[in-house]
RNA sequence: GCCCGGAUGGCGAAACCGGUAGACGCGGCGGACUUAAAAUCCGCUGUCCCCAGGGACGUGCAGGUUCGAGUCCUGCUCCGGGCACCA
């Protein structure tokens, strides 16, 4: 019987459906399971990462409903944003039409991975029914106080004719198209992230990737310090933040930000002219050419000066562009004898430099011999009240003299303590059209309200142009409307960063219909929170930040009161339940595409039957043309064979032993298996067009071989490039279980221990398949379930297993199979004679005695080498165990060596006898 | 510069608490079947030495702890990622 692998699926796909299969219902008699993947993007087309993200977190939901639990996995759409409105521009296509087309292709898409989406929870963010209750969490944080309005330096992308939140700009450059973004003043509407700072810092409760908490920790970049005042000499206030206030003694200038308020005040007649030409040119740069810039200090005195309030000297005010408005107070006091940048900027400016650290086991420090600041640890000097204490390498008031600064600023009204954050508050206006509109109104006499409840959502005009500006700003009657008194007023233009939709949309899912409030508390109250979530790690500082300053906002907004007033009912406790979004993270790694182009190597050597044997190998990128006997890309390594394209063929290389192979950015011996690491690194850079259609995988392999595949190829939470040639072995394996499926068992003389044998491997298999999907360990599941294929096709050939142990060994294959390959399981279960889904069958339990080893090779060692192996009984004691390996064979002509000094046995793998 | 993660065969990768390194798969080689090829089936496949029995070496590098180290400790190298004139 052949495996029809089409047949199976779509049959099973329309059945799963008519039946319900998968529609999760409240439970309160049944544990709870909310397993969330990350929502897609409608882009158009699903991707090898959607199903390389989403098959092992079905996978997951899947073995997790065997398990016992009452399991919810839903989908929707993230679907508001900017790709649709450049479609609108460039191909004259309504957004919401682009959209809509994209969800419905992409829904067909997703149900041919025959995951166990609950279809009637989908939520589509851009539908009004979702963003209504967008709108309605903004108007909520603005009565909060989270959301305001502010005017700020924001980043502004000439591109994408918007303004970007922080997080959403790397380098400089936009980080979706790579494009460089400006600084701006501008007037925009905030959310408070700030505010939940601390408690965003702390990951005590959930289980999340290290990395991710290490992102989000420098993301929030926590400072421990004192703010301290000056005073200037026309008598203005300049605040600073500083990390050391134990160095202030040491302040011999300030530095504010070009654009800082205070500079104008500052800036005598004489210097006015110099001032300014240096704030144009400091302007005029985008951030991109600043960081581009060699480190070479700028700056300009102001010709004022302020006073140091720890020993009221005289100290001139500089700006510089090293100072950014954007951190801290935007001005700095400058150590320069304990500061790296400092030191450069005085002795640019030949500026004066105090030391007041004596450094640790060193000579004292004398200003015109230092060379560079100092920085570690030692004994505070000339300064003043803290004189003699010691300072270490620690941060904050874990160091003595910080502490002993702070303490003494504060009783002298100098300055107090002070934590400062280098996240900034979420920036969420967009001045794009494809997004959530912001439902407030400005009224005629200036004030800002928000839209009444009863008149939400605001709805995106449909009828408007797109020509690659924002059309609400320009659509008169979307702008006009009334205020609550019934006066005249506009309408906010902008629309919100999409990133706000997705940062709840896991609640609309639980009830995506209700009208009452954004989620039915009913639902919530049993569902939250998410007890698994699963996507990439890209989202670590956007999407994965956003949504916990999100849930930590609602709670203080007392969004979650009814549901754990109805949480209360049920008897569960809801304290701590609605402080972080998801129990537990899981991040995929990336498929990347197979094809690459490798660096420039230029091979010396003589030609030898149309082989090329080489001599030596060097990387050079800049090589000429002529710059050995063949130069060209390195295109592929086995051992040491290459293969070098030119510009008119492919060569190849054979790379004799003794060749010189030098890689310029491997120092030291070279040899050829390190070019292996060379092909890798280009292969990782993010080169377009090399795709993989998950479409057509799945037509021509099916979505059981392309899950099974996706899961066994890699290791998921790295992921790697993609090698067509593997997804044979995966096919191969659902093959074969269709063949061990589907054969007539015939039995040739039953024999009891071959029965045994067989039993003892499915209840390890059991074992070791059950450990690896709690772990997201799916390769070596699938590992394990290939280790049972193999024993259960020797089984079948042999014949001599009883009918009992054979059907149980087939049950339990398809049961274990069934989360990875749902079709196949289910059809084969079926054929079995059930007549209910494998889907809903208890997870198998292995038993212990079943999958216990009667036999177990026994590794005898001599000095801590492997010099014999012996079977013997798995509960063999200590001295049977040393007695036998004394004796064994192997072993004898090993202990003459010397005298045996010790024996330890560690019964039954392992025995080490120590001779010398 | 600071902070995370990593490095194991030709390739993707396994390895519980320190106890047989390389499970499982891909690729390769040899064989069977076939007119032939594909598919399928069987065997071999870390490197080196050896007629064989067997031996030596081997988890990025250098040390250390231990009867025994891929695993623990110290110091490095390289790769990937995050932050960065951050005060």
């Amino acid at each position: 019987m052949e495996y029809e692998h089409r047949d199976i699926e779509q049959r099973w796909q329309a059945t799963w459906e008519k039946e319900g299969l998968y529609r999760s219902k409240v439970d309160w008699s049944r544990p709870k399971h909310y397993a969330l993947t990350m929502l897609p993007y409608p882009s158009g087309d699903l991707h090898m990462g959607h199903w390389y993200a989403m098959t092992p977190s079905d996978a997951r939901a899947r073995y997790m409903r065997m398990k016992g639990y009452n399991v919810l996995f839903p989908i929707g759409f993230d679907a508001f944003g900017l790709p649709a409105e450049n479609a609108a521009v460039q191909r004259n296509i309504h957004p919401a039409k682009w959209t809509h087309e994209n969800i419905d292709r992409m829904r067909a898409q997703l149900r041919s991975m025959g995951a166990m989406f609950d279809w009637e929870r989908e939520a589509v963010s851009c539908y009004p029914n979702y963003y209504k209750w967008t709108e309605w969490f903004f108007k909520k944080m603005f009565e909060h106080d989270i959301a305001y309005r502010s005017e700020a330096m924001v980043n502004w992308s000439p591109t994408l004719q918007t303004v970007l939140a922080n997080e959403q700009v790397i380098d400089g450059k936009d980080e979706r198209t790579g494009q460089p973004v400006e600084q701006r003043m501008m007037e925009q509407w905030f959310f408070a992230l700030t505010k939940y700072a601390d408690e965003l810092l702390s990951f005590e409760d959930i289980d999340w990737p290290e990395p991710i908490k290490t992102m989000q920790i420098n993301w929030i970049g926590r400072s421990e310090g004192a703010e301290v005042i000056f005073v200037t000499e026309v008598g203005d206030e300049i605040v600073v933040f500083t990390t050391r206030p134990d160095t202030l003694w040491g302040a011999t200038f300030m530095v504010l930000a070009p654009e800082h308020p205070l500079v104008d005040a500052l800036t005598t007649d004489e210097q006015r002219a110099a001032v300014d030409e240096y704030r144009k040119a400091a302007a005029a740069q985008s951030e991109l050419e600043r960081m581009e810039e060699s480190r070479e200090k700028t700056g300009v005195f102001t010709g004022g000066y302020a006073v140091n309030p720890v020993n009221q000297e005289r100290i001139p005010v500089w700006i510089a562009d090293y100072v950014l408005l954007s951190y801290g107070t935007g001005a700095i006091m400058a150590v320069p004898a304990h500061d790296e940048r400092d030191f450069e900027f005085a002795r640019q400016f030949g500026l004066q430099i105090s030391p007041v650290i004596q450094p640790a086991g060193r000579d004292e420090l004398v200003e015109p011999e230092m060379t560079e600041s100092y920085v570690g640890p030692g004994v505070m000097v000339n300064s003043g009240p803290i004189n003699g204490v010691e300072t270490t390498d620690a941060k904050g008031r874990a160091n003595p003299s910080v502490a002993a600064a702070i303490d003494w600023l504060e009783e002298q009204g100098a300055g107090r303590e002070a934590i400062n954050y280098r996240v900034r508050d979420w920036l969420i206006s967009r001045q794009r059209y494809w997004g959530s509109p912001i439902p407030m109104i400005h009224r005629s006499d200036g004030g800002i309200e928000a839209v009444a409840d009863g008149d939400l959502p605001v709805v995106l005009p449909e009828d408007v142009e797109f020509t690659g500006r924002s059309p609400l700003g320009e659509t008169e009657s979307f702008l006009e409307t009334t205020d609550s008194a019934g006066r005249p007023a506009r309408r906010e233009s902008d629309t919100m960063d999409t990133f706000m939709c997705s940062s709840w949309y896991w609640f609309r899912y639980l009830s995506p219909d209700y009208d009452e409030a954004s989620f039915d508390p009913q639902e919530a109250a049993y569902w939250l929170p998410v007890d698994v979530y699963t996507g990439g790690a890209e989202h670590a500082v956007m999407h994965l930040l956003y949504a916990r300053f999100f849930v930590k906002a609602m709670r203080d907004m007392g969004v979650f009161d009814d549901t754990a007033a109805v949480m209360e009912q049920h008897g569960r406790d809801p304290d701590g339940l609605f402080d972080e979004p998801f129990l537990l993270l899981r991040n995929q790694g990336q498929v990347l595409g197979a094809e690459r182009i490798g660096d420039t190597v230029v091979i010396d050597g003589d030609w030898d039957q149309g082989r090329l044997i080489a001599s030596s190998v060097r990387v050079d990128p800049e090589a000429a043309p002529d710059a050995g006997v063949v130069v060209g890309e390195l295109w592929r390594r086995t051992e040491n064979l290459l293969q070098v394209k030119t510009a008119t063929e492919l060569v190849g290389v054979e790379v004799a032993p003794d060749a010189a192979v030098e890689i310029p950015t491997i120092p030291g011996s070279n040899d050829v298996t390190q070019l292996k690491h060379h092909l890798e690194i280009q292969r990782m850079s993010k080169s377009k067009g090399n795709v993989v259609n998950p479409d057509a995988l799945v037509q021509e392999f099916g979505a059981d071989t392309v899950r099974t595949h996706l899961m066994f190829a890699f290791e998921w939470q790295k992921g790697g490039p993609w090698d067509e040639r593997g997804i044979a072995g995966s096919r191969r394996f659902i093959e074969d279980v269709w063949k061990l499926g589907t054969a007539l068992y015939s039995t040739e003389g039953v024999d009891q221990a071959a029965s045994l044998a067989l039993l003892r491997t499915v209840h390890q298999t059991i074992a070791k398949v059950d450990e690896d999907l709690a772990e997201f360990k799916w390769n070596t599941a699938v590992a394990a379930l290939m280790t049972l294929r193999n024993t259960m096709q020797d089984a079948l050939r042999v014949g001599n297993v009883s009918p009992e142990a054979w059907r149980e060994a087939v049950e339990t294959l398809f049961k274990l199979l069934a989360p990875i390959a749902p079709h196949i399981a289910e059809e084969l279960w079926h054929r079995l004679g059930h007549e209910e889904s494998v889907h809903v069958q208890a997870w198998p339990e292995a038993d212990p005695e079943i999958a216990a080893e009667d036999v177990v090779t026994m590794v005898i060692q001599v000095n801590g080498k492997v010099r014999d192996r012996l079977d013997v009984p798995a509960a063999i004691s200590a001295e049977d165990a040393e007695a036998a390996a004394l004796a064994a064979e192997k072993v004898q002509s090993w202990l003459k060596q010397g005298e045996v000094r010790k024996v330890i046995a560690r019964p039954p793998k392992l025995v080490n006898i120590v001779v010398s």
